[in-house]
DNA sequence: CCTGGTTTGTTTATGGCGTAAGGTGCTCGC
DNA sequence: GCGAGCACCTTACGCCATAAACAAACCAGG
């Protein structure tokens, strides 16, 4: 399920989460120690394997330590989740225009949540409100507000943007952890499905005609990415061109609002 | 956490998405009156309060009932998923063509996802391949082949209305969900945490001018919807905004296709 | 030096979860 | 009448978050 961060103490929450980073680094425990632990459990298992006694493990301690230095699970999640914000870039060159600026930053941020896809499990109502949450969104912004949108339209682009880029990394995610926890490839598990699919719905070109137009032809391979496998080659064109079409979109809205406003 | 469902008997789950519903009326329990039950749970208490237990519990029997009849919770969920996702409209008259579908589409879904929350955590990856799934690509399918647009950009153009409408209304959700488990409206949760805000990061609008920018003005209150609270408002002026975006995206792709096929 | 309070960690316990294992009684076909 | 199978039960195991109580290590004031 999507976890829901923050219900404890919110005054100490923000604190922790806008402190000076580091503090004293001594041989003990602290609040920055605790959550490179707890990213690193959830990079590596998942968010389904990042329980306390997990993250107490890896540091040779008992759970129950880590509650002296974090309030509660939710809490942690909140810090883990402004924590890794701040790998993405933050400025983005506008040389060639805001389309190509955003362009990468749709592909970085997809880059980002495929080496944390936790993070696309952690809420976004009520939203964490860390500084690294707000770099993101100021690096959005400054790549489009100089297209002249106005406020209420750069919110829903904004949005758009991410939820786009969100949903689609989330399908490449859940494809890449699928193949982990099943041992099965996306060419294994999609063929033997195949199979049961013919005997259990064998009308299915009659019933759904559409969808079986839509899928009769396999994704094409994409030079400089011949091993990537199946569902995700998929996930990764729907992708690149839903994109390109977002992009279209907003650059109609730029369009407008430079022959509206002047 | 988006929960992954349908590693078990992959025979037995698609079989039982698959057979004609209905059966046996009897007394006792049944495939569909378990699947109705836990439906029920989910939409009144959400995903994480989806168990076995609770769902036992709603028809007087124990929780290991349920598996005589259900192979276990990630074969319900499939059943769940599915039955649910045959709620949704099935096709959209295109009198007024297709982007007035489309908008409708994504108005009916977004209205859908929020009566059903919990789909949204259902993973994506590995679909669970159930008729109504099908059904649901096949509504939207029917809305953009006519525009002329090829396999390849229609399925980027599916995926991208999809990811959008799943995030938007996940915000949504997560909103309200947000207000009945804390029992604090948006307005109170968001003053309260403004207040922390100042106390904490004093140096907001120097460090993050264009996010202070951007969040300056309150949402407009729309016509009709004058008791939609705070942070519900926000998003639901965002969702309009970017379908917009969104369709003019797409209205540039069909132009382009109309242009070059013919 | 000692002493007392604070900090940091422990162990233990409670009530949840999914589900394996094994039991009980009822309803059929013969 | 009787054995088989079904529907359902209780019990048990190993997880989970975290409350509560306790122990050890540190530091300050005398």
């Amino acid at each position: 399920m999507a976890v829901f961060a923050g219900q404890g103490d919110a005054g100490r929450s923000m604190r922790l989460l806008w402190r000076a980073p580091g503090g004293g680094a001594g041989p003990g425990l602290s609040v920055d120690v605790i959550v490179d632990a707890a990213i690193e459990v959830a990079d590596r298992d998942g968010m389904a394997a990042l329980s306390m006694r997990a993250v107490g493990e890896r540091l040779g301690r008992s759970a129950m330590a880590l509650y002296t230095h974090v309030p509660s699970k939710a809490e942690l999640l909140d810090l883990m989740y402004d924590r890794v914000l701040g790998e993405l870039r933050s400025e983005y060159a506008l040389d060639d225009g805001w389309r190509a600026a955003l362009r990468a930053w749709a592909v970085d941020a997809r880059e980002f949540f495929l080496a944390h896809p936790w993070v696309l499990q952690v809420s976004q109502a009520r939203p964490v409100l860390g500084p690294n949450e707000f770099a993101m969104l100021e690096a959005l912004v400054a790549i489009l507000r100089p297209t002249g949108l106005g406020r209420s339209v750069l919110r829903g682009v904004v949005g758009a943007v991410v939820q786009f880029v969100r949903g689609a990394a989330g399908v490449i995610a859940e494809a890449r952890r699928a193949a982990g926890e099943t041992g099965m490839t996306d060419e294994e598990w999609w063929f033997s499905r195949a199979g049961l699919f013919e005997e259990v719905a064998p009308d299915f070109a009659a019933r759904f005609p559409l969808s079986a137009w839509l899928g009769e032809e396999e994704p094409p391979v994409v030079e400089g990415e011949e091993d990537v496998p199946y569902l995700e080659r998929d996930a990764v064109g729907n992708f690149v061109t839903g994109l390109e079409v977002l992009l279209d979109g907003v650059e109609a809205a730029v369009a407008r609002a430079r022959a509206g406003g002047g």
